[in-house]
DNA sequence: CCTACCGATCGGTAGG
DNA sequence: CCTACCGATCGGTAGG
């Protein structure tokens, strides 16, 4: 016995042996919770189909999570703040517009759809099993994650690309966003990349376009 | 004892007091589940709870339905089916594409998030916790409601308001469309048809209203 | 991390 | 529909 710690560790705590396979073990039971939660719900699963996803015993996740809830929180936390690095290490200055919008795009589905086998659809629909000060985490970050997208469209538009950057307008956009993890399929004839430009394409509006390049 | 049929009783069977009765009360339970299911999730609410708020013992509800799974059911096929006969109920022949389209964006809106107390946003998420036989009918009724909207889009395009009409591009609206759930509130600014007006001028893309009219 | 265990709850049933 | 009940399972804990 011993972790168990939320609050994480002294500054700098040069990692032992044992440590690191502490930390490996609770990663484990981070995804395999998270991709069961995408499949099943968070409360169509249970601590004992963790364990066994994990090859531990029923007791033994609670080693390192004081509660499930606990357990869903660290997946939903994590796959968050690793959406919004992504985004946010994409420097609007440094490209137009357009080509940042792309860039985000790419990014974000590239993280929704392929990272770690596709624990992140997991935020999209269980974040909102969370309670209390834990659901006030995950919502202040996502309130970044939406300030993020929502000034993108203002450049969007103000380089004359959509004729729309007000909330509702973020808002439609973000649900055809976040509604792929519904219908991807790893084994499908489009990779996220090509998704992405797809939904770009989809969501300009530029009079030019409107002569169809399109058809079917 | 003596109810809970599923295939439906014979032939033009005139009701009598006590059928009714019977009626009442297993519509109650549907709607008391959805709304439950909504907020909750199918897992997260207990027979009890859904006993519990139609006024019933922990056992009654198994005198109308056999399983919890059958409760589901009930309500995810009713909402859809009532989703359906909305949208076929409009004529395609009788209106433009453009009025079309808008009459189909509103009747959908208006059922999904303000009929019976708003258990209807409950089959977007909670279909998926139906298995065998019965997934396959949703399943069924979800493709006649897409190749609806897939039949509206190519209308909307032929007559030169979309530069897109593809399967893709009718999932990405799809899912705007059924995002509103996530995000509506009935205390809200807006009313489901004005977001639905809102959908529609987002989703159209005719050269003249790049000139925006919309600032902000 | 495993073993052994607990109290609570859950879906469902019998019998009227 | 209620009463009374059952077997199974669940989240979680103690103790090593």
């Amino acid at each position: 016995m011993a972790p168990n710690h939320e609050p994480v560790e002294g500054h700098m705590a040069r990692p032992k042996r044992e440590d690191i396979n502490d930390v490996n073990r609770r990663n484990d039971l981070v995804i395999a919770a998270a991709m069961l939660f995408k499949e099943r719900g968070y409360h169509g699963t249970t601590m004992r189909d963790i364990a066994r996803a994990t090859n531990m015993q029923a007791g033994s996740p609670f080693y390192h999570f004081a509660s499930k809830q606990d357990l869903l929180f660290a997946g939903v936390e994590e796959s968050l703040l690793g959406c919004l690095a992504d985004l946010e290490a994409i420097d609007p200055q440094a490209m137009p517009a357009l080509g940042y919008f792309r860039a985000l795009v790419r990014a974000h589905l590239q993280r929704l759809l392929e990272t770690q086998g596709g624990m992140v659809p997991m935020v999209v629909d269980e974040w909102r099993y969370l309670e209390g000060a834990q659901l006030e985490v995950v919502l202040a970050i996502r309130r970044r994650f939406e300030a993020l997208w929502q000034d993108a469209f203002v450049r969007l538009k103000d380089a004359g690309h959509t004729k729309r950057s007000d909330p509702m307008a973020c808002r439609f956009f973000l649900s055809a966003l976040h509604g792929t993890v519904r219908w991807y399929r790893p084994d499908g004839p489009l990779s996220p990349a090509e998704i992405a430009d797809e939904l770009v394409d989809y969501t300009l509006c530029s009079a030019a376009d409107v002569e169809d390049h399109y058809s079917r």
